[in-house]
DNA sequence: ATGGCGAATATGTATAGACAATTAAAATCG
DNA sequence: CGATTTTAATTGTCTATACATATTCGCCAT
């Protein structure tokens, strides 16, 4: 049992007493000198700490006037969106993804201008419909995506294994299911949806966008945080 | 215009290699030594660079082995979820919190057992109904809360204003409206609401439960990350 | 081939000291 | 009294060095 980093004890005990409360927010954390003394140790070391802490949100920092504990934060979290093959796989299901359409064309959408490939599939979970997507990919970022065999693999699975992103939004909504929609996915028009559209950019140039459609009791999604 | 620290330039740098995919995921980046004698600093300088590029997940540090760009990563991104108050003011329209029911009671839900306080209400913008919301709070973990006045203040915004949270899960889904929650929000009932299912953690033990109903028109939720 | 073992190497942690940047608070001035 | 300048406290950055630790690689004996 190998025992944790100084820098790492101290970083834990101040989050301790953060967390538990001892210390609210607004309340003066101890000056780097004075933890110096406290643990015998360089300044450099507490400084790792705090800057970690700082980095975290827990504490904020201000020069000539100390550390303090950061007010509540704004409530963020992190939300993991896997790949949908990944995680219905690992609800141990099958996963599957049926391709409908495939074409090149020049998109005037404001969000996605320009030379795309535009996709639109079901994916499957356990050979029953889970979701409907439609997706456009720039094939001036990611010219590799038109030689890429989308009958078989989903062009999230096939993104993420080829383009790195470096910026994405998701929003999340509620929607009735379209009559295009409601027939791929096998549900009545106008039934409610779980709405995911997703841009991705690298380095500033839109990658893609899309849009899926959730089939509302099949599918929720989940945030953790802590 | 101040320039940026050293070990900043040198982050920048590296993570521009990356992500512009000069570098592709497995390449092997500069050693300390190699970026030390490159830029001219100390070792310390070059570690605080690539530590702060393995703690992003973008690059993957072994010792002996050396420094390389990770994989592209699970999409994992942060979800902003503000208060609503809070977040309808942002968006520059009137915010109202409307209580409709409170009690004391002994909660059964494996969810949230023990005494709570339970309370139902709605938010609205602009004096239009936005979401409807029910709300269990451990009143073991937050006493302060049956002296709350909760008939002009949200539970959430008072909350979060009072008791820091440790660990939270947000629950996204869709769902139609049922006849109690349509009512409240003046819609008809089985039309399409987005539903946020929040439990939150202080320190292991669970402070409250919520189940947010929005109006599908009227909100999405918005992740962005980068 | 195979498995163990030691040495080389790259990162991880820590120190002590120095100077820079920021900014709250004190002092000064009009 | 209010505005402005000065001072000083505190964090931010950086250096040069040392030793610790993990892990790959190659050597050697089996």
């Amino acid at each position: 049992m190998t025992v944790a980093p100084l820098h790492e004890r101290i970083r834990r005990e101040i989050e301790g007493q953060i967390l538990s409360g001892a210390w609210p927010p607004g309340a003066r954390v101890p000056g780097e000198i004075e933890l110096m003394v406290q643990y015998g140790c360089a300044r450099m070391t507490v400084n790792k700490a705090l800057s970690a802490l700082a980095h975290a949100g827990l504490v904020e920092r201000r020069r000539r006037a100390g550390t303090f504990v950061a007010r509540p934060r704004s409530q963020s979290m992190v939300l993991e969106i896997t790949d949908l093959a990944r995680e219905v796989s690992a609800r141990g299901q099958d996963y599957a993804w049926q391709l409908i359409s495939r074409r090149e064309t020049n998109s005037a959408l404001p969000e996605m201008p320009g030379p795309v490939l535009e996709v639109a599939g079901v994916h499957l979970a356990d050979g029953t419909p889970l979701a409907f997507e439609h997706r456009l990919i720039s094939t001036a970022q990611v010219p590799e995506v038109l030689t890429a065999d989308l009958t078989k693999t989903a062009p999230g699975t096939w993104l993420l294994g080829h383009v790195p992103w470096t910026e994405a939004e998701n929003r999340i909504s509620a929607s009735a299911a379209s009559p295009a929609v409601a027939r791929a996915l096998g549900i009545a028009a106008g039934a409610p949806c779980l709405t995911v559209t997703r841009r991705t950019w690298r380095g500033g140039a839109r990658v893609t966008l899309v849009h899926q459609h959730f089939i509302a009791e099949r599918h929720e999604l989940v945030a953790r945080f802590g």
